[in-house]
DNA sequence: AGGCTTTTGTTCACGCCTAGAGCATAAGCT
DNA sequence: AGCTTATGCTCTAGGCGTGAACAAAAGCCT
């Protein structure tokens, strides 16, 4: 988070934090426990309140069950605030949701597609479109491979090849501001959801691994998953912890991923794999075959202890497949696990958990990414100058900073 | 950074962000330039500097060179301000170090020893209460081991184990707030001395690797060396990287450190290795035994493959031997590690460069931890309080903050 | 039912902070 | 010597959060 250096900064500055903590506890808490929370006067909450109910930002409802004392109420969604879209594109389907402040998502639309990168971004750019009102700041799109910061795709086992997800969504949709399409890697995404409202919550150094037909992996590092240079990474799943010396479609060999995922079950028991396709077979492999359960389990286990030996996580939180192999063959796991662990680390081992939010995840940290870049200074100042009322679109108004135009009147 | 929320609050970030800028920029840049840089107004600058220069932090001297309009003036360490003192100790001897604001340094002592917890540590402790005064705000100690947050320490090829270095100092010195001693891995200081005044300066997404007995390495993103949840970690080495199998001090097996360091070197030659013992020898090896250098920097490179698949660095850059491994079997190095890259990694791979610092990284790095401590808004209020004057030392004054002390007066 | 207690919201004077304008200063340049 | 340029200093204006006093709205007690 930016630091306020001006006192014009502070005010914004808190603002900020008012309406993080609202969004980051659902809008659960009342105003007198926001005010405790974030250490303000009293007054100074009910000055910050007002203006951001006016700013059509939050809206507040009466507190249910109270002791004693004068009633309280709780900030939440203004009715017309903000809303983020956000969109999980997988290997045969898409889903789109809406999500106001707090959280609350509701599913607009879901959809399967043929898996080309045409097929699936065109319709969802269609129904991105039918819902776009002014009230939509961004949209956060969640896909299966990694994503580099122009928002250029790579899905090796699709055949999609430096997709560029923003052209083909083909929306006619510029608002002031930077790009309101994040495109992230699903991941990534999962593990932001997870440190916001799942298992990975308060953790200063955490491990999220996703597992599907590939396997996903990357470090949660106060509240944030890390990035790399070019984009995000959650790229663990090629390295090459799993033992095995398989080349990988990423372009190198003995890839973690090769061992661990859906793909590794169906290889195991002999059966066609690749493509995205075989999700049932795949479970069918996961219910019936403890012996390819049993290998990726050991697979996976090897590949934990060499990075908690490297990076030290508090808990490594498993989804997607992971949650199955845990349940089904933790031991085999842990057992794998604990020999390749340094001596100091095995004092105290990190936790290895299910992720909180299941296959959910992903669609909520598309989600989150987008309050991320709206719950900033600058995100809520275009939202005050796009929005003074349902009719205020002068063309050209739109950059006009409060400092600006008060210089222009001056004059 | 942690910000502001109060006007209050505002001044003290401020003469942070004022001093912290001197500090990095090594007291090279003038008054008007810092005030651009911050984006200050001139006279909240005036009103800054006077503070600070009151409070013996900083020190204006004239510029030289400049060319036209009132002369300006650099501000700099104060010469009765704070110092940092600074520490590496190796396996065979140790060095200290009294470093200024803007980062110069004086080397106080450096002194063998027989490489005992005890035998280091109580030397050590001794030549550091020699050089104790009030102007010292802490202590910085590098280690060639795992440290965990409690200050404990493992040298597996030392046989340190849990080794309480604050107590084995024995310093009887216990100024107002946090431990004054911070005590860190050598290849994680070092890398946030490159982060701050070396060649991972500005990069978001860094790799540091320090190749000397042992291999260690560490993530830097934004500046910051990335910690465990139980301590430092910059345990890279200790993943299975290498393609050996060779059962590790540390307790696993196939480290990848046990492939690259001095260590293997020696073993490739079929000298004895171990126990931090032989860096002469090593030294010969490097310069006359090609095999073995090309050995080392083939593991190099295939581990630099896979770190670089799972996180996307920027930059990677070697200290240490790696330096030499780099120079002398550069081709070996990246011919190793090319064809382990994913596809999508080798269209832009990162560059692979020598550290800027050398040898004497971990020191200075010791010296930022010790700077990065004081450079907050606790850490300046305590020297505002501990030396208003030489000599005004009233026990019990020391934790009353300003604010306290005006509620007393009020009452 | 009426008064008391408890908790919260509201208002306002106050102090602190930075911005910015105007003026002073100290050089180089013509 | 006078002009230009860049910087430092001083002072006023405006914004912000604080904290105390007051008002409000409930539950609790007699």
């Amino acid at each position: 988070m930016k630091s306020a250096t001006t006192s014009g900064e502070l005010r914004a500055h808190n603002r900020v934090r008012l309406l993080r903590a609202v969004h980051d506890c659902a809008a659960t808490r009342t105003r007198s426990q926001l005010t405790r929370d974030l250490n303000l006067a009293r007054g100074t909450a009910s000055v910050l309140v007002a203006g951001l109910a006016e700013d059509r930002l939050l809206h507040e409802e009466p507190a249910a069950g109270h002791t004693r004392g004068r009633p309280t109420q709780v900030p939440g969604p203004h009715p017309l605030g903000p809303l983020a879209l956000a969109a999980d594109v997988r290997e045969d389907a898409w889903e789109l949701a809406a999500c106001e402040l707090g959280g609350r998502v509701s599913v607009l639309e879901v959809q399967p597609h043929d898996g080309t990168p045409e097929g699936a971004l065109a319709s969802l750019g269609q129904a991105v479109s039918d819902h776009l009102s002014r009230r939509v700041v961004g949209l956060g799109v969640a896909l299966a491979g990694p994503v580099r910061h122009d928002g250029l795709v790579d899905i090796a086992h699709l055949g999609w090849r430096s997709v560029d997800v923003p052209r083909l969504l083909g929306l006619a949709w510029r608002p002031a501001g930077p790009d309101p399409v994040l495109v992230g890697n699903d991941t990534g995404l999962a593990a932001l959801a997870e440190a916001r409202r799942g298992r990975l919550r308060g953790v200063r150094m955490g491990l999220h691994l996703h597992v599907d037909f590939d396997l996903g992996g990357v470090l949660v590092v106060d509240g944030r998953p890390l990035d790399g240079a070019s984009g995000p990474g959650a790229e663990f799943g090629h390295m090459p912890l799993g033992g095995g010396d398989r080349p990988c479609a990423c372009g190198a060999t003995g890839c973690w991923g090769q061992e661990v995922g859906a793909n590794a079950l169906l290889r195991h028991v002999g059966l066609a794999h690749g493509g995205g396709r075989g999700r049932a077979q795949a479970e069918e492999v996961l219910a019936g075959s403890p012996e390819a359960v049993e290998a990726g389990a050991r697979a996976l286990g090897r590949g934990i202890a060499a990075l908690v030996n490297a990076h030290d996580p508090e808990v490594v939180t498993l989804s997607g497949h992971g949650v199955a192999l845990l349940e089904r063959a933790g031991e085999a796991l842990t057992d794998s696990c604990r020999p390749a662990l340094m001596a100091i680390r095995r004092e105290r081992p990190p936790r290895i958990e299910a992720a909180a939010l299941g296959w959910r995840a992903a669609l909520l940290g598309a989600m989150e990414s987008v309050f991320d870049a709206f719950l900033t200074p600058e995100g809520l100042e275009r939202w005050r100058e796009t929005g003074p009322d349902q009719g205020a679109d002068t063309p050209g108004s739109r950059n006009v900073t409060h400092s600006t135009l008060k210089r222009k009147i001056l004059q």
